[in-house]
DNA sequence: CCGCGGATCTTCT
DNA sequence: GAAGATCCGCGGA
């Protein structure tokens, strides 16, 4: 797809939509498209996996030790990004959901590259198939050069910002445990589109 | 295909 | 001082 196609076959995904809550979010960003503009490139790629960390009750979230410095975007405004240093190396993405005040955001785990495949190729020399160039966290920001500069950026306008289709692909939704972690593995919050070839672990 | 360990650094104990 | 929402290359089946 090219720059000019996205534009008119998508639009700017509103405030409200992530003003729900977290686990209504999580599925729903599956199949929008996340477009990151990056020195005069616009790179892009759908949604396909996704995590829901809730503000309460969930020991596995950032946010569940409270507001700090570190998680402040998380307690902050609905449709912004909150990006952290992953084990000291990998930055990961996720959206900020639930009202002003209250906790909650859902993390990417993989995109299905769309737009400006050739820097992305670039920007992930270890990938081997097109299916390695974003599935996974860490993969997906390496791939679309997102960066904590971009930490608690409103993703409703400006260089990253997340899409829709104006005419949705159907898809089925699987929902299991989350990876990754110890704390409240147990939890079913999160979902990735049935079949997909670009998820991380199927 | 599968499992293992190293790299690397911020945050909290 | 240790753990952590990861990735990659290596060795073996």
């Amino acid at each position: 797809m090219t720059h000019r196609q996205l534009i008119s076959r998508t639009r700017r995904l509103k405030r409200a939509f992530f003003n729900r809550p977290t686990l209504d979010v999580a599925p729903d960003l599956l199949g929008k498209i996340i477009v990151q503009k990056l020195d005069g490139h616009v790179l892009a790629g759908k949604i396909v996996e996704t995590e829901a960390y809730l503000g309460n009750g969930d020991r596995a979230a950032h946010s569940a030790r409270g507001r700090t410095r570190s998680t402040e975007v998380i307690f902050g405004p609905p449709g912004h990004a909150y990006v952290y240093l992953c084990y000291g190396m990998y930055e990961c993405l996720n959206l900020i959901a639930e009202p002003d005040g209250e906790a909650g955001c859902v993390l990417i785990r993989a995109l299905e590259p769309l737009v400006g495949i050739k820097q992305i190729q670039q920007r992930r020399p270890n990938a081997k198939r097109l299916r390695d160039l974003a599935s996974g966290p860490g993969k997906l920001t390496l791939a679309l050069g997102v960066t904590r500069s971009r930490n608690g950026v409103d993703v409703t306008r400006g260089e990253l910002t997340v899409r829709e289709l104006r005419e949705p692909a159907v898809f089925d939704i699987v929902q299991t445990t989350r990876i990754g972690i110890s704390l409240s593995h147990d939890l079913p919050y999160r979902f990735y589109i049935k079949d997909n070839n670009f998820v991380s672990k199927p």
